[in-house]
DNA sequence: AACTATTTATAAGA
DNA sequence: TTCTTATAAATAGTT
């Protein structure tokens, strides 16, 4: 468009460049805005000018870019997330494993060492331990369990919106059967073992 | 443009609404590519078809959405992007608040049943349970820097295949800056907590 | 910022 | 979808 053809190339001249840049900015612009409205686009755009200033445009539809980015993040990193959700399962029986051989190790080293204590208070011991132990397990298992509803929940959302990867070979990634979930962690640990 | 002038509003019959969602959307693309290219523009276009398909351009200087996003946070004091990797890290810390929780209750309930025993067998029996402590600890954090190497390498790998978004338009998304990772698994537990 | 000669985008039709 | 083409729209060069 105009007086003369122009080749796709950064324009050298600086009063040049800027001046082109209003005009082909308002014009992206305005092209971006004409999309979102006609065809019922969810669209987003952000430009760093060459000087630094940001200038963003998001469709009406759209609330915020900070909302628009998430959609798109969940719509695109399921894989990233199940890996997370795989992880942090795996993570999770390594620690409940822990937990048993340092409840076990924990019991032969009490039997061990105390030979000369009474019955009736070896039996209290072991009784305390494992109240502990049972605790700590529960504590554990109950904060895994929360953290996963919560990102099951944010993903079963993202997902009922209606989003999805493109095309053949980007697939959304069910979660239904992942499990998965994480902790909103608004829990204080209390570890209180009932020992006192 | 066209054989008649178009009124800007969602177009209702949905053929013809598709027809141009593909026309517009190589045109603005293309207009999206000249100004970067022209004015030298970091840039970013994300958008959703109203059947949910993701369509993405960003200019040849931005690697990836996610740095873009980044540089954006950065320039309007934002945050947008989950944080997997804090969220691993602050997992980790409590884990390690429970195994220090765990090894103190269980120290206290130690001395608390042991008024008749001496003194050097309470600090064997200390020094044992430190010990112990120490290993699990150093476990947990060796088997969780596995995990993130793993899943480092993985998202690494993915990329060189060249996975991507949808067709000529959509850019694959770089996970440089993504990190994450994983563990491959392959210790077995060996928590010999050194009593014997 | 405005003005236009031109190029470019695209609506409608095939 | 994809192509063709008449026409509307964008904009380069200029003031």
């Amino acid at each position: 468009m105009g007086r003369g053809k122009t080749e796709i190339k950064r324009i050298e001249n600086p009063t040049q460049r800027q001046s082109t840049f209003y005009k082909r900015r308002d014009g992206l612009f305005k092209k971006a805005r004409e999309l979102s409205v006609l065809c019922d686009v969810d669209l987003l755009l952000l430009l760093f000018s060459s000087s630094g200033k940001i200038y963003e445009y998001h469709a009406p539809s759209v609330q915020s870019v900070k909302e628009f980015i998430q959609k798109y993040e969940a719509a695109t990193q399921t894989t990233i997330l199940r890996d997370f959700h795989m992880e942090r399962n795996a993570e999770r029986a390594k620690v409940e494993k822990l937990c048993e051989l340092m409840e076990k190790e924990l019991r032969i080293m009490t039997v061990d060492e105390r030979e000369n204590y009474t019955v009736p208070s070896l039996e209290v011991l072991e009784r305390n331990l494992e109240t502990a132990m049972e605790r700590v397990r529960k504590e554990i298992e109950h904060k895994i369990n929360e953290e996963m509803n919560y990102l099951e929940n944010m993903v079963r959302e993202k997902q009922e919106e209606g989003y999805g990867l493109c095309d053949k070979l980007s697939h959304v990634q069910t979660f239904n059967d992942i499990a998965g979930a994480s902790t909103s962690f608004n829990h204080t640990l209390d570890l209180k073992l009932g020992f006192n």
